[in-house]
RNA sequence: GGGGCCGUGGUGUAACGGCGGCAUAUCGGCCUUUUAAGCCGGGAGGUGAGGGUUCGAAUCCCUCCGGCCCCA
């Protein structure tokens, strides 16, 4: 041994046990492990009383080693899943020989499986008494240390595997996003939904306003955009006659990155023929509910310092309101909100009116929404892609939800009129930025819409957005497995 | 794009411009039901990278790399 003058570094010792593990003849990578129980199911299992006589159940477990006492004949461990942790409790006269060679080369991140039974020791902790353990896999690699975990935001997004195993509240977080997009899959599928995939690279990138990303496909020799929404196909699956359709999916946006924004989010976008922005509002508290029933932990939710109350119905209230309210003057006085936005230091000159009431509402109102609130009844001329108000053509029949001061869901009752789409695909209002504006003509849409579409109400809902807030997380970057960082420079 | 903050053994942290410590993990020794990390001992970092100021730099300055926050 001392000759061998083993390299002192942590992966070369794990390197070296990982040989004698293969020397006992075993497989240190693992192999097929049936009909193992989740730790959180196996916890949850009649056991008998502490001190009292006679055998509790049979169980079989597999996980991570987290946490490890003991050095004589008798090793206790700590073994995580992904649902929980439970003590493991390794004695040499109990598992055998062969086992208790192995039971001496296991390292903190190993993944074991354990046969045994269920029991209390002498202190009352629930323990797993091992009779059989089966290796699973070697961890070369030391895992953070154990009370702390993984705490470099950094190092958690980029190596979520790590903070996976290491963090249960990170686990918990992902497994909530999951359950939240199921929920969102069942009340839809409830209500008579289909989903559909629309493409994703597209030669006009429209339904919002935001820069695309751009790609090539060789064969065509074309510039393709990765879509920045859903909208247009699923409106032509409307004209097709798929009556509920919706989809779930990544959107691509080439703007910055931020504690709100990553390039490539989630949505949901649903389309209802014969229904309008009025059924869309049900649907989105049905869909948020359904959520918040998956999760857990009710309807009044934790939000940083303070909490939100989704208990439904949540209010509506028109734009114009809202405006009146907290700008202090009437969005059609086009005088008064010239003068308003001034009083900002907003540049007023060569805009719009509604392009400056649009700027005032984003300054003054949405930050102060605490919500869950609908704001209703937008200036038509900031949704070229909504119906107008019967009976006044200035407002459109368009929603956002709101809370905290964050847009959760936009919807309408869908602009169907092919000679409107037209005309407000090839007018940009003045003052718009180009980014902000959705003027790009799509014909095959206009074609599409000329062979009629139903009136009908369509939704969008931010994911990562409505995650952050129902699990409680201050940035997108903790709802997102993956979230978009520099590459790391060569180690 | 502008402003602020941060980067120290695998991990978590400390150090006034003056010998880079502590904890955990790891290695060796002792211990058959332990209690958020049992006892004793050992090894491991030269402080994100590169320059500069200084007798002396983790600490001050500059550039770069990476990250976080706020604003646009």
């Amino acid at each position: 041994m001392s000759e061998e003058t083993p390299r002192e570094d942590l992966e070369s010792v794990r390197r070296e046990k990982l040989d004698k593990i293969a020397a006992l003849g075993l497989d240190p990578w693992g192999q097929r492990f049936d009909d193992h129980r989740a730790i959180a199911e196996v916890r949850a299992l009649p056991t008998p009383e502490p001190g009292s006589e006679g055998p509790g159940p049979r169980v079989r477990v597999a996980g991570r080693i987290v946490l490890r006492r003991g050095q004589g004949k008798v090793h206790f461990l700590q073994l995580r899943d992904w649902t929980d942790q439970i003590q493991i409790f390794l004695g040499k006269n109990q598992v055998g020989e062969a086992a208790w060679s192995l039971a001496g080369l296991l390292d903190l991140g190993d993944l074991i499986g354990v046969d045994g039974t269920l029991g209390f020791t002498k202190t009352g902790e629930l323990t797993v008494f091992a009779d059989g353990l089966t290796f699973l896999g070697k961890s070369l690699l030391p895992p953070p240390e154990k009370w702390h975990g993984l705490t470099d935001v950094e190092q958690r997004s980029r190596q979520r595997y790590v903070d996976l195993f290491s963090n249960p509240e990170s686990m918990r977080t992902f497994l909530g996003r999951t359950r939240i997009l199921a929920a969102f899959r069942r009340v839809l599928a409830d209500r008579g939904f289909v989903e559909v995939e629309g493409p994703t690279m597209q030669s006009i990138a429209g339904g919002a306003a935001a820069r695309p990303f751009v790609t090539h496909h060789n064969a065509l020799d074309l510039n393709l955009y990765l879509r920045i929404a859903l909208e247009l196909h699923l409106k032509r699956l409307l004209v097709g006659g798929m009556e509920r359709v919706f989809e779930i999916g990544r959107v691509f946006r080439n703007e910055g990155i931020s504690r709100k924004h990553n390039p490539e989010f989630t949505m949901l976008e649903a389309y209802q023929a014969y229904g309008d922005y009025h059924v869309m509002m049900d649907l989105t508290e049905a869909l948020i509910c359904g959520a918040i029933d998956a999760i857990g932990g009710g309807y009044q939710r934790p939000w940083g310092e303070s909490t939100v109350d989704f208990t439904p119905p949540w209010p509506r209230r028109t734009y114009a309101d809202l405006f009146r309210e907290y700008v202090g003057v009437d969005p059609s006085d086009e005088t008064a909100v010239r003068a308003r936005a001034e009083t900002l230091n907003l540049t007023t000159v060569g805009k719009d009116r509604d392009v400056i009431v649009s700027e005032l509402f984003e300054e003054l109102v949405e930050d102060r929404l605490q919500g869950p609130v609908f704001v209703i009844d937008y200036p038509a001329a900031i949704c070229p892609l909504t119906k107008r108000k019967a009976g006044d053509p200035a407002i459109a029949e368009r929603f956002e939800l709101f809370v905290h001061g964050m847009e959760l869901a936009n919807a309408y009752t869908e602009l169907n009129d092919p000679v409107l789409q037209e005309s407000l695909f090839r007018n940009q209002l003045a003052g718009q930025k180009a980014e902000d504006s959705m003027a790009t003509m799509d014909d095959d849409f206009v074609r599409a819409l000329k062979h009629a579409m139903p009136p009908a109400g369509g939704l969008g809902v931010g994911i990562d957005r409505l995650c952050m807030l129902l699990l409680n997380k201050a940035s997108i970057r903790d709802v997102i497995l993956f979230p978009l960082l520099r590459p790391e420079g060569i180690v």
